[in-house]
DNA sequence: TAATTGAATACTATATATTTTATTCATTGA
DNA sequence: TCAATGAATAAAATATATAGTATTCAATTA
């Protein structure tokens, strides 16, 4: 999912995408698709082998752009590792909210992307850990975390942070209140690594 | 919820609740239960308003022994804060697990009454939270805790523990991994709490 | 020979008919 | 008068028929 796609594949996708946001995934049809495109349905299949593939390759490449954006804050060479930990997290928050909040279509695409690809989710999920694990690592290096197991303990802040994640409260829930929520469980981290950090000493 | 039940409304609930767990919600009718109870499925709704509220109130009476064992926790004698709030999240991990390990009937119970009753699913956990802020409470005033808003601050940390109550869990991953992850997660709140009781000093 | 088509097939979803079950309530028994 | 019944009704679930859609593949095109 992180390879490059052929340009008739990424035509397929833009198309395809625009009707899953406008109408849902049930709701579009491979023919419709295959229209838009200006080709058979049939040819669809030799770019993507399913019609769950090609929801399957849009959510990749949605995930792939948040991705984008969190690496950017874990390179950021003008920001703490405190600071790149608390945006990181803050910033997963608000792609997520403003992905799903007011979108029925996406949340359902979602829920059955879920269901038919776990896989998939859990991949991104890994990759996000891994830019959290560079982050730890960078603050242990420059003295300011205290990391025994970076990998470990991204998971873990993962975990945390698990409820700000899961896209079901992006509908009830005013995102204020989950980024005030966000900040303490951060403020929370961060106190507990100084406390770390000067009994290392 | 939290009152007394007539004799004659234990005894169905007794009733619906065995047939509930070997067959689930869907599968049992209200005439089973009533010819358990060796009563008219009429008089059925002279003690329940309808079958949801039967499940209601059985989920409700599994939440209170659940509450009960959480409260032993906050007022055993023996314990110190810390302790109780380790064992306090430790054994929620633990009940929720046991119960829905292995029992896809409970679970989808769990999954209808979530969707029908989602307040009732608020109640209990805001009483849990109140008793989270009673050990933060007993904590503070013993001056081993520095907490603020002890209700703030239970709320988050049940959102921090929140991958660990969410009942879809507990098919895949095994009880070991979960309670190591979280074990991690009361190791950083306490040592969190260690950096602020210090620096009030 | 690789790319594409579109009709044929297999599968899914929707609409409809049928059956089962939840709920009500006039009647009965204690 | 209160507790309980069970047949009648309303609602939900299931089975069946129908229509729509995903997928395949032999034929066609470039």
């Amino acid at each position: 999912m992180l390879e490059e796609l052929d340009e008739t594949a990424e035509q397929i996708l833009d198309a395809a995408g625009k009707r899953f946001i406008h109408y849902g995934y049930g709701k579009t049809t491979m023919s419709e698709i295959a229209n838009d495109c200006n080709m058979s349905t049939g040819n669809l299949y030799r770019y993507f082998p399913s019609k769950m593939d090609i929801a399957e390759a849009f959510a990749s490449r949605v995930r792939r752009t948040h991705l984008k954006e969190l690496t950017q804050i874990a390179e950021d060479r003008d920001r703490s590792p405190s600071g790149k930990l608390r945006e990181f997290l803050q910033t997963k928050l608000r792609l997520s909210y403003e992905l799903y909040h007011g979108n029925p279509r996406i949340y359902e695409m979602s829920q059955v992307i879920v269901i038919e690809r776990p896989e998939m989710i859990d991949e991104w999920a890994g990759r996000e850990g891994h830019v959290l694990a560079h982050i730890l690592e960078e603050g242990d290096k420059a003295g300011v975390f205290k990391i025994e197991d970076s990998a470990l303990m991204a998971k873990v802040i993962q975990d945390a942070a698990f409820r700000f994640s899961t896209s079901n409260i992006y509908y009830a829930e005013d995102i204020e209140q989950l980024q005030l929520e966000l900040d303490i469980i951060v403020d929370l981290l961060l106190d507990a690594n100084m406390y770390r950090v000067q009994q290392a000493k």
